[in-house]
DNA sequence: AATGAATGAGGATTCATTCAT
DNA sequence: CATGAATGAATCCTCATTCAT
């Protein structure tokens, strides 16, 4: 048998890691970290519990990893923001917000989760720092374009704003909280440009 | 020799529940009710492991406790919030719910973390799902009062801002995450008459 | 207040034993003695917790108490067993035996659960013995009388016969299994003059 | 560097299977179910604690276990019993009912013991009730068969006879307790041709 | 790369027992 | 005499992690 090229080494890695950040993410965010175990990955992720230690080197390294995957996976959406017009430019950062929202869920809810246990969880504390400093002089910076009295303090009343869709969107569900009406409404409010 | 009176018994356990209530909503706030173990509880209140179960049946009974015992010291703050004028009322009610924050971070962020792991806790579930429902249909009437367009979907809004700015208040903390000027943004935004 | 004469203290000290040993033995025949909390006792005789260790060292010096009250109960039966005639002290010994099983179940199913634990229980183990010892001989001495010609083994046997009936009576219970009719096939198998 | 195949895995699991089967029923039948804890088993076994749980879902599970495993092996005894002459089965029965406590006198002991906690463990229950039932019609018709005016009433009696050498034998152990001699009388007595 | 047997620290819970009043 | 609050050792069980194959 000739052996395998590392090339399909590398491939069956990469499914079987695949597999696994999938399985634990869904796992994650409808249990929580604390209540889903290795065991319950694995068998969920079709693989065997010695794998998992193959690929990551604790479970914590593995909510990191789902992070990092996902993340990446979402930001997408966020590279495509940029226009002249900063009523343009924040209706595309609400689409990206909520396009967030209903493509990747799961994610916002362990995101969610784990933000409120970041002495735990030392690596989320730096990253959702980052991302809060990001958006909110992002957010700023247009809200003085467009000629906001005080864009500090609007650039974190919109950033609660989606903080709370979001924790109201993980806890009721898609039946009783509509995103798509709620998106509208804030697409209104805050990017017409008659509004200033 | 004598026996203690039932008096003396009641005013020891009323103590003791309560030390036992104070420490372990202080753990849960910060630790999350899964990495907080009943072992710590009864050491941060002094206590020794077996006396928690004296008072409590389980740990999730504590839980349960714990919120009941807070919610009640909080809710006196919700019951002076009638007003035959929508704006005060409405200004009464975003009073009442930065106090809450205000006076019990800690019952907040229990209830905010626990409401994720809703169907691990179905106690949470129905009261949440109360709450919401109660001040949905008070912040929807009001707002028809007020004569906004949309009420049903403004009192929305305002609910998710408010869940955002506890999470935000939650994970940021009083230095960076500035309550009082939220507090006056909203009031000035939603209760001056002249909006209508 | 006039205090109490000691002969007062006397009679409360014992109707308290007398309940604490009633619930227990109870309880313990019900449940075995592992599965039995002495608060479980406590409540079910109606007292205080504290007040079982007034009265008993352990919750094995309280087995031990219940035991020795109530065989002392039974042993009357075995008071008026002696007759010159074999055939009918014969009959008397297995009047004795159902009497007891009858008018002392509980303590029967104690005994018997316990004699199953004499490495646990060292006090058991010597109590039986001394039981046994005399029972066979006694038996013995009556079968030689009866001129049967193994005396000691037809002892043993009757003997293993009545702990058999005992286990059958615990586990199966008044309806399913009679006793009555087996007591009348004892007697007449081992009390009749003409079977030797 | 291969995983091991699922054969070799198979004999891995039985063996620790029967190492803490074995080891449990020891102790069990010893000390009683109650007063054995898992660590003592896990530690009379020579494996940890965490591996009992691996193999047995709780403590009781493990009984089970045990008794199913050893009830089977019993069971090989009672195959052969079959006989057309009633006489000569009846002495197939008593000759396996010997054998087994001379066997397996560990299995008998923990079954007599929980018999005795029936409610407590339900799986018992219906255990000694199928196999008393069967037992008990088997005896019957063979009594009849040799002539008996009650059978039903004398397969009783024998039964009990039965359990109360268990107990006794368990009680009293070899030395004092002497199953040839009474093994050799049950079947003089029962099984012979001319007694009807 | 993949498996699952094995480990043991740690967690929730129970309970006999003590003791101040 | 009587109470029940308080203790902590011991128990059952879970689970992250290691490792031989």
């Amino acid at each position: 048998m000739a052996p395998r090229s590392s090339k399909q080494f590398e491939e069956i890695r990469e499914k079987s890691k695949e597999k696994l950040v999938y399985a634990a993410l869904e796992l994650f965010a409808t249990h929580g970290y604390d209540r889903v175990s290795v065991s319950q990955i694995a068998k969920h992720a079709g693989v065997s519990k010695g794998l998992v230690y193959n690929y990551y080197a604790s479970k914590e390294d593995l909510v990191q990893a789902i992070i990092e995957t996902y993340m990446e996976v979402g930001e997408v959406l966020w590279r495509e923001i940029a226009d002249p017009d900063p009523w343009t430019m924040m209706r595309n950062i609400i689409r990206a917000t909520f396009g967030m929202l209903r493509t990747q869920p799961d994610l916002m809810k362990l995101l969610t989760g784990l933000s409120l246990q970041m002495d735990q969880f030392p690596f989320i504390k730096g990253l959702i720092e980052k991302k809060a400093e990001g958006y909110l002089l992002l957010a700023a910076n247009l809200f003085e374009k467009m000629g906001y009295k005080n864009p500090a303090l609007e650039s974190r009343v919109l950033g609660a704003l989606f903080d709370g869709i979001c924790v109201q969107y993980i806890t009721m569900g898609p039946p009783q909280f509509d995103l798509d009406s709620m998106e509208n409404y804030l697409i209104e409010k805050y990017c017409n440009n008659e509004e200033a």
